[in-house]
DNA sequence: CTGTTAGCGCCTTCAC
DNA sequence: GTGAAGGCGCTAACAG
């Protein structure tokens, strides 16, 4: 690789001379102008990135790590985020990370001058980060730093009063262990009923049920009294997870019960689509983008609403 | 950030020494080099990886540009690629590219210093690259260049001679277009067809097909006379699209037709498996890593053979 | 054992 | 307009 000694020397001018045509070309000779073009383009000069980022102690480097168990759901934020920040001449450093040891050990790995900034998405372990740079996305609330929350209230009050409105009175709820932010989506769910004058009724809620399989069994138990015919659950896993068990017991999906996911639907051909909230990967990317390049106020604690997704239902 | 200056300062030795004690530790008092690392503790040093990373000419860095047009397939290739990477010190740098302008582009950008080493992956036009620290993985073949390909040839061997043992012989193929390697899948299901016996029926082959679905429907349409109970597809993608239209025409899956992808098969939750070959990603990644790290021997054209995979076929 | 010196490649004053 | 010098943070070679 050609450094900018090798130019200068080719083109017989100081190396100050080469750095100043190739950053903002004011005030140089047009003669001498030419002739460091054409030395770069002799030599295939690429300025070496690393020298720069020395000088300007930046790299435009963005870390991201990844906590999410649900590996397919990590696509949809690499592609946005991706996406985005090539836009602004950053680039997207990826790790995975499964436990908050390993979460940490990425942090301190990415926190040694190669990353400017650094991204933590859906992490379900509580996080104590103090470093300013840090952004925690989709990850278990914590207090003083940046943050992009979903807004699980609002998401589940949609989808109750979307169900509500489609003649499903019965609306059940199932949220696994540790699938967090269980009190904000059982705070949405309750606001929803009242709302719609629908009476709570605790045997439909499994808040931190051990599998989303048994609490269904439990439901279905007690059909006959029950008898729901509307199932809220925490993401599309789960809903791919549920919607065959309740075939399994006769129970047509979404005739007899519909089941609404609070965070994204799988949108593979030949698999059903099913009534979500999504929440705009592109919008949160655009977020974050903008905090990284501006900077000039802080991020806190931006909270991010869902869109209702309803597949066609024609059939 | 505190730099080596401060720490030199602080434990009142020189840089040098501050060096010496954090990489090597060899020949050191043991007062001073408790000095510096009580220093590095006080101030939380850490070294600059940007300053190391100018001298040493390295930075650590591999550029992975995921060309693959199913964006749900580049999570395995990533997740696997991350893990071998990290442990062996070195960074994932993301970039997505969909078209041959794009993928120049990105490996542009990543060639100016970050970068020591880029992989492509799943390009399906053609590339010509001549720089030697580039790596080509499951693209379109070229010549003179590092890559790992996968046996298409010997997966559609793989395929057609499992379905034969399954007693299904009248085997369909379909090839959508662009799709890449078709003449490698003919060669191998020919040679399948040849060992076991079989009639080659070339109304039961559709290569180059301009969409699945038509190939599918006059599959459907000459059904009474060719009577083919097995279909062998290109990917996991094309298997989720044909067989909900296999079950459109009344045809059960995999009753009257087993359904065979040729490279991978979705595990998620709810979803039926379905027969196919997978390839390894974590054999792939550690074939990768082992050629980065050591790139001794040229890595040349490596072939990697996939793996049979078939579902749990009780229900 | 340890400090001094000289760069890695680049950009930015500051003189001329 | 342009060149020389200094320094970003670090390590390696060379003296002591």
């Amino acid at each position: 690789m050609s450094t900018i000694n090798d130019v200068s020397r080719l083109a017989g001018v100081s190396k100050a001379t080469v750095s100043r045509v190739l950053s903002g070309s004011r005030g140089v000779k047009e003669a001498s102008r030419l002739a460091v073009l054409k030395a770069v383009d002799e030599l295939n000069y690429r300025p070496n990135v690393i020298a720069q980022s020395l000088l300007s102690q930046s790299t435009g480097c963005i870390g991201v790590i990844c906590a999410q168990d649900n590996v397919n759901q990590t696509t949809g934020y690499l592609y946005a985020l991706e996406k985005h920040l090539s836009q602004h001449q950053k680039h997207l450093l990826l790790r995975f990370a499964n436990t908050k040891t390993e979460v940490m050990n990425a942090l301190d790995e990415l926190s040694c001058g190669l990353c400017d900034d650094i991204l933590i998405i859906g992490a379900r372990f509580p996080l104590q980060i103090e470093q300013e740079n840090v952004i925690l996305v989709d990850c278990m609330e914590s207090d003083n730093v940046n943050s992009i929350q979903f807004d699980h209230a609002f998401a589940a009050e949609t989808a109750c009063t979307f169900l509500a409105s489609q003649g499903r009175r019965q609306i059940a709820l199932i949220q696994p262990q540790g699938s967090g932010f269980a009190d904000q989506i059982l705070l949405g769910y309750k606001h929803a009923l009242e709302k719609n004058f629908l009476p709570f009724n605790r045997n439909l809620v499994f808040m931190e049920a051990t599998s989303s399989s048994v609490a269904l069994q439990e439901l279905l138990h007690n059909a006959s009294t029950l008898n729901f015919n509307a199932l809220l659950v925490a993401d599309e896993q789960e809903a791919q997870r549920v919607i065959p068990q309740l075939q399994a017991f006769n129970k047509s999906v979404p005739g007899d019960i519909m089941v609404f996911s609070l965070a994204g639907s799988l949108h593979l051909p030949g698999i059903p689509t099913i009534p979500a909230i999504e929440y705009s990967m592109d919008a949160m990317a655009a977020r974050i983008v903008s905090w990284l390049t501006e900077k000039t106020q802080m991020l806190g604690s931006y909270v991010l609403r869902g869109d209702l997704i309803i597949p066609d239902m024609r059939r």
